[in-house]
DNA sequence: ACGCTAACGCACGCCGCTGTCCGCCTCGCT
DNA sequence: AGCGAGGCGGACAGCGGCGTGCGTTAGCGT
């Protein structure tokens, strides 16, 4: 009679919460954010109303099925930050974000993205930011980060290192390792390198895809 | 009576075909080269079935409509190889090559894909990556190229390069830009930068989209 | 054990893109 | 000017993804 929190889901729906989740990850990961809803039910023995019902939206899937690697993301800006070196906390940020994003091709998709809806998956987005630049700051006062670095500088970074495809899972990650250490080789203070051309202000592209948000 | 060439095109036919190239080549750099084939059509005021006949394949026209940009690819290539200084002509080629395909979108995709049977698209592309594997011995000789550089690091920048995604054409040239004069800076040689992890052989990844190829 | 209700999945209608067939048009040659 | 072939465009069927309504199943509380 009293009225029950609408988020009581039962047992079997749970159950079948965390397999779309699972699911849903390791799609994302291997293949992006452009995977057909259905695909995710598939491989998650789920119906597609299933699937629709407990995500009316791919952005609320995406939310949701990112949050831990949003965790990881703040574990990582945390662990830099905490350095006692700040290049060094700058240069692992990069690395770790490099091939956080490397090893899942989704997570870069969600993390450049704007979801209008998903306030905390902002505000996230903005703490790392935030961080990287204190960090930046530091490392720069430190003499080590180049004085012409701008914290756009990262998303320009990251949204190439999304470009960077490779066929398999480890040559992806090479990849981006490598990459990731011609980015500190560019971002490191050196006394003959000529000044970087003005910043791009990057606004992320729009959403993931449109759902039915029609007037 | 005598056979005529099948490629005799009647005027009006011709003039289709050259519009439906202006309309790809437009839409493509804006848009990418996965806008459907009908949206080509349209723009060139032409029906679908012209545009099939003239083109069986999306690959077919996009290889057509690309290559004007192939020449000023080895137009570019062939300036930087013709500079004095390798490294000038190098980082001038990197540039170039930037800012070509931030200018078109569509561009990066085609470079960046392979064609099963473009076989002289293919051939470009081997020839630029050859001069440019030739400026880069030329510029390490002069001691201006870090020496762990590697031919497949092009390919990595300019893969990266196309992760690069902006609003307005203008932030877009100007991201990249940037992106160029980072990559620049980081392949410089110089005394206090650290060696490069391992090299990923990124070959690059399928087909553009899936024609009626089947057997 | 029983019933209520949440949850499930099948199946449907809708839409956009693809590639092709066919009747009409028009260019170009005589 | 007349004719024929090459070209054109409208229309069609197929496919795949989307989002939902509805009858059935099964969890959970009594």
């Amino acid at each position: 009679m009293t009225d029950r929190l609408p988020h009581a889901l039962r047992s079997d729906a749970l159950d079948n919460r965390e397999r779309i989740l699972e699911a849903a990850r390791a799609v994302f990961a291997v293949d992006g954010l452009d995977v057909p809803m259905r695909e995710v039910a598939r491989r998650a023995g789920v119906a597609p109303a299933t699937l629709y019902r407990r995500f009316p939206t791919k952005e609320m899937l995406v939310t949701e099925a990112f949050a831990e690697q949003m965790y990881a993301c703040r574990a990582v800006v945390d662990e830099g930050l905490a350095d006692l070196d700040p290049w060094r906390g700058f240069c692992l940020v990069i690395e770790k974000m490099c091939e956080l994003h490397a090893r899942d091709r989704g997570f870069t998709a969600a993390l450049i993205s704007t979801f209008p809806n998903a306030v905390d998956f902002d505000a996230r987005r903005e703490y790392a930011l935030r961080a990287i630049g204190e960090l930046a700051r530091r490392a720069k006062e430190a003499g080590r980060l180049r004085t012409d670095f701008v914290l756009d500088d990262v998303i320009l970074v990251l949204m190439a290192n999304s470009g960077i495809h490779a066929t398999s899972p480890t040559t992806q990650v090479t990849a981006s390792r490598r990459f990731a250490a011609l980015a500190i080789s560019a971002f490191q203070a050196s006394p003959d390198v000529s000044p970087l051309p003005p910043v791009a202000r990057l606004a992320p592209p729009a959403s993931v895809s449109r759902p039915s948000q029609v007037g």
